[in-house]
Parts: structure tokens; sequence; C-alpha cells
DNA sequence: ATGGTACCCTGAGAGC
DNA sequence: TGCTCTCAGGGTACCA
């Protein structure tokens, strides 16, 4: 589920739980998620202060008063949701007993749940549920965070200053490989995935299987134009941040769902469906990239 | 170096 | 209701 902005609105979404917060149980369902959980995970949580909550490319981090930092990957299907304990209702419980005999669905893949106190007095239960396991957790000493090999090899962040037409053209330049799969690449850019990257390129009027190095800049050749590309990356990105928190209103969900940005895909499985430009005549097509769906438009992409 | 492919794992949906 | 097949937003190991 999560590229850039999922994580963004997870990390959005679990900050006003967890920030300030102390850690005061962790519950551990498996040894292991995509990799074992670190060493003495449990003991290292327990009794924590959060200190903030941030991201970097698709990781949420959690900063400890520790001076550990709590790194989690939510892989293809990982998601938060929160169940705050309400200590003066009681209970509405129709079914007791219920919980005990049937497990949703949903609660065999609570993998993790830290339950969180604010100010000695209000209980919340952030819970991690991951059906396929390909996410991961793995606690950091913050000394060593710039140069652990989870972040050494990571490129630049998208929506920071240091991306730009410059940074592009000289990534890719020279570079026969498809525009497609260089985007998706993290070492060059960190957080695209593979809707948001097939989502750029048809508003940049982009075929994806340009070769990178065919983007230059401006001032080089005006055809496949790296300024353009830049922008479209950074405004789809923001337009679905803006359009994911706008699904967290209740503060209940943090479930990494696509929030309401799926409803405006332009190509994101759209396979056969007229292309949504105004006037453009062609049609989605779905081809394979190295093994994963890329969408597109047959007539307004250049290639 | 670079680019493809298989694979990790479970669930959803389609078609029969 | 169920079976089989394909596919899925991530990343990595391995191979030519």
């Amino acid at each position: 589920m999560p590229e850039l902005p999922e994580v963004e609105t997870v990390m959005r979404g679990l900050s006003p739980f967890m920030e300030g917060a102390k850690i005061v149980a962790v519950t551990q369902n498996r040894p292991d998620l995509r990799f074992p959980f670190p060493e003495n995970f449990i003991q290292r949580l327990t009794g924590c202060t959060v200190v903030s909550l941030s991201r970097r490319a698709k990781f949420v981090l959690v900063d400890l008063s520790s001076e550990e930092v709590l790194v989690m990957h939510l892989g293809m299907s990982g998601s938060f949701r929160i169940v705050s304990e309400n200590t003066s209702a009681k209970r509405p419980d129709k079914h007791p007993g219920a919980f005990h005999h049937e497990r949703s669905k949903d609660e065999k893949h609570d993998h993790v749940v830290l339950s969180l106190e604010v100010a000695g007095r209000q209980l919340s239960h952030v819970i991690y549920n991951d059906p396929r396991r390909f996410g991961y957790m793995d606690l950091v000493p913050r000394s060593e965070f710039a140069s652990h090999r989870h972040f050494t090899h990571l490129g630049i962040e998208p929506l920071g200053n240091a991306f730009d037409a410059h940074y592009l053209s000289d990534r890719f330049k020279g570079r026969r490989t498809p525009l497609k799969s260089a985007l998706l690449d993290q070492r060059i850019i960190a957080g695209l995935g593979n809707i948001y990257v097939c989502e750029a390129l048809w508003r940049a009027r982009l075929s994806p299987f340009l070769p990178a190095g065919a983007l230059v800049r401006k001032n080089d050749k005006p055809k496949h134009s790296a300024e353009r590309l830049v922008g479209e990356i950074q405004s789809v990105l923001a337009d679905a941040i803006k359009a994911g928190g706008s699904s967290l209103r209740d503060h209940v969900q943090t479930d990494g769902s696509m929030g309401y940005f799926q409803h405006s895909f332009s190509v994101y499985d759209r396979e056969g469906q007229p292309c949504p430009r105004s006037g453009c005549p062609g049609i989605i097509e779905r081809e394979i990239q190295s093994g994963r769906s890329t969408f597109f438009c047959n007539r307004c992409q250049k290639r």
C-alpha cells in the first residue's frame, strides 16, 4: 500500500497519539516480519518516551528518549490502527467472550502492539498489522543513524530542496534503463513507488519507456524536460498527501489506505479507460516493466 | 555496471 | 460454496 504519501499520512496520523507519550508495554506476536526483530526489542522500547515522529523515504521514524530510533517499514501491506482505552466509560460489549472465540481476519496479522500512556493517564494502543509481512521494524542508535545500512544507499527526498532538474538529469545522464525503472530506483529518489511514478509520468506527458538518459534540462534540449517531470512528481505527491490527510479526520484509522487520492488516479489501475487528459483520444494501457505493471496513455505520453 | 527474473507472504477478485 | 488462477502499492538476491 504505502508509497511516500501514504507513509507521510500514517506518520502524521500516529504523531498526536505518540509524541510525548510513554511506551508502557509492548506486545510482539512473532519473532520476525520480513526480518527478525532486533535484539531485546521489547525491553529496549518499554519505558521510553516518544520524542518525535518523522519520515524518511518510506520509513516511519520514531525518535525515542533512549537515544534510539524505532525504524518502521510498512512493506506492501503494513498498516496501523489505534485503539484508545476510555477508562471512564464501560465497554459496550454486547458479546462478551466473543473476542476469545473468533479473532477477526485482521487481528491474526496484528504483529506488534505499542501501549502508550499520555500524562500518566490515557492509554492508547498502536497496533501494527501486516498480512504479507513484507514490512519490518528495527532499532537504531541515533548516533549510528546516518551511517546505518537502511539509509546510506537512499537517494534524496522528492519533496526536499535538493531535488531539482539539475540533480535528476545528472543522475539519469547516459542511462538507458527505462525512465519508469529509474524513477523507482530508491538510490536516486527515495519514496516513489509504482503508482506515483505512473501518475507523474502521465502528468509530465513522458513515456515510461523512454531511456532515462533522454531526460535533459531545458537549456540542453527542450524535448524531454527534466524541469517538467520534477514539477509533476512534486505536485502529484503533494496532492496525494493532501488527499490522504483528509481521510484522517476521525483520527482513529491510521491505516495507510489511499485516503481519497485513489479516486484521483489518472492512469493507475485504469487499463482500457479513456485518457482523462482533455482532448486526448488515447486509451490507458498496461504493460509489464521489470515485473511491475506500468499504466500509461498510448497517445499523449511522448516517446 | 545493468537489467531482467524469481522470490519473500497472504488475501482479494475473477472465472469456472 | 469452492476451487484455481492472477495480481497486488515493497525490496532483495541472483543471474546473464
